[in-house]
DNA sequence: AGCCGGGCTTGCAACGTTATACGTCCGCAT
DNA sequence: ATGCGGACGTATAACGTTGCAAGCCCGGCT
């Protein structure tokens, strides 16, 4: 059986609340009564019920932390990112993935299962405005990733479509003129996608002609999606000489294909991804890609969680984390 | 404010009890009764207090799963079927990375932050054997992985040495003779980690010599570890026609240096991964590998979790989980 | 008519903790 | 000596839920 107060407070003849003052350090305990009853606990090996403790003050110490799916490295990574940043303020995370279903990311928004959580950060891929507009928890929500509500919710990501812009003018600057845009979302009702937006604005920007011949959707973000959407494209009979990709994987899987179909990688075909996951750093060809702050972003998430909890800042803010663009064989050729 | 059961009550006009039994689905409640219930919870919005409940039950419905470290794809893949397998069970999951430090995973099998949970599944790296004997929590434990403790708790993994026997096998059949081994855990006091056993058995069992100068260590398990132990290698003037890596990342980045320097994969050296993730189908050359049946492996943690909870299985049992070889380009090359 | 039994509903206690408010004791200033 | 304030310890009441046992009501049986 759990050893709980009482049977501390029994051993060591003292009250419930003497030992519950010293297991919280509460500052008016004679450092002999302090002794007595730490010897209690240790011989009994007391652990306090965290349980009860959250139900006494309403609150648990946890936060769920909602993302497409944990197969996609990045959102792995993030995922450690959001755990460390979340130790450093004695929270715990709960860990769900939606596989970027609305009706999932809608439960989830919902708190579904969770009705254990202090806050919510939720990186959502179909969820729609309204669904959020419905929502009537009222655990604090933090927002990640691409998708943009006009909602009063914090909102952490990169600005996706200056990165993406940035990403597009690289391949620019390298002298291609056809760049192909892989991954952009079938069906959506929602307006075509940030990156897919700076993909367009910087080849207008550039001069050059927007065309949707070289515009591939996926079904989802995996490395099977960016082959068969790439395949698509070449079968097509356009020959792109460069491809900015939505993500990593989707660029990876992009250049098997080229590969198999014996075009060379940067030579002929230049590759931009997106996420900067570690599998792209070590391909027989590595990618360059755009490298968002993951620490940085997992850092806000938590902070604006914690920020609302404590009732402090008011004002949903939506927040731009750092990015980089980092060159590597994929646009500029193996340095040897 | 939340509603709890008493708003509810005093709305409908009846007993806390007997919202309670409405919400419990309890059976002796007549239709009109708790339709009337039900449209006041409706009205109001109930939700019912998790952690009260838990409390009363003495149970929480969480589970912990400690991982060496999600950016390892095999463990974010593992992850990911252990909370779909959870959620089967109406359990939600408590994610925690050790970092593959000990200190960290005797903290974390004692219980450190989670007293909130009822049981936890771990995969450890160098937790001892004296760590788990000291242990004094009374939550299940499950242990998951490559390492093997002569403790009473249930073990679930996949047959290490033998499948690594199958894979070096693969390679002899192949008529390699120098077959390296790249992963070996470098300075650690447990006898040579399983994996490496099977290789030794397999190249003894073949008539070959087993030759230390073919095995590296590595600090971790990533990409540049591999990387690292194989231009190691390399530079004492070794040239293997195989390599068997600890795991896929390893070996991706083992064959990122033989293509840097020229080798090609698998006419020079072939190359066998272990874990098969997703990462490994795509690559230039896609990656031969070890395939353990996550989700098997995921389902059978939860379900002896879920067992020692409920009081069953008192013997503890170590069960193997299924894996198979799957033969790619990194050891037939490519087939087009 | 009275009793019994079963279906339905309810009051109470308890899960383990902490906040509040109070009581006691001591030392010090008056 | 008396009064006062601060330091220290404690009893009690919650937090929201469910298990238990008891109570009520009604139909059917004796």
């Amino acid at each position: 059986m759990r050893v709980s107060l009482k049977d501390v407070a029994a051993r060591a003849g003292v009250s419930i609340k003497t030992v519950s003052n010293v297991v919280n350090n509460y500052q008016h305990v004679t450092p002999a009564m302090r002794e007595r009853v730490q010897q209690a606990i240790d011989e009994l090996g007391y652990r306090p019920n965290l349980t009860a403790r959250h139900l006494r003050q309403g609150r648990t110490g946890i936060i769920a932390l909602a993302l497409p799916e944990l197969g996609n490295p990045y959102f792995a990574e993030l995922a450690a990112a959001v755990i460390d940043a979340a130790a450093l303020h004695d929270y715990i995370v709960l860990l769900d993935h939606t596989g970027g279903r609305r009706e999932q990311e809608v439960l989830v928004s919902q708190g579904f299962r969770a009705r254990v959580i202090d806050g919510l950060i939720l990186s959502p891929i179909e969820l729609e405005a309204e669904d959020l507009r419905e929502r009537t928890e009222n655990v604090p929500l933090v927002l990640l990733g691409e998708r943009h509500y006009d909602l009063p919710y914090d909102h952490i990501a990169v600005d996706n479509v200056a990165a993406a812009r940035t990403a597009v003018r690289h391949l620019i600057d390298l002298g291609r003129r056809e760049v192909a845009f892989i991954g952009a979302r079938r069906g959506h009702s929602q307006p075509a996608h940030l990156r897919l937006q700076g993909w367009r604005e910087e080849l207008l920007s550039a001069g050059l002609s927007v065309d949707d011949g070289l515009i591939a959707t996926t079904e989802g973000w995996g490395h099977a999606d960016g082959a068969a959407a790439m395949t698509r494209i070449l079968e097509t009979g356009r020959r792109p000489d460069a491809v900015f990709a939505y993500n990593d994987p989707i660029a990876i899987g992009a250049m098997r294909v080229l590969s198999e179909r014996g075009m060379r990688v940067p030579e002929d075909v230049a590759v931009v991804g997106f996420d900067d996951v570690v599998e792209g750093h070590f391909g027989t060809v590595t990618l360059t890609s755009v490298s968002p702050d993951k620490e940085a972003i997992a850092r806000m998430a938590v902070e604006s969680v914690l920020a609302r909890l404590s009732g402090q800042a008011p004002e949903p803010r939506r927040v731009w984390a750092d990015y980089r663009l980092i060159a590597r064989e994929s646009t500029l050729g193996r340095s040897t």
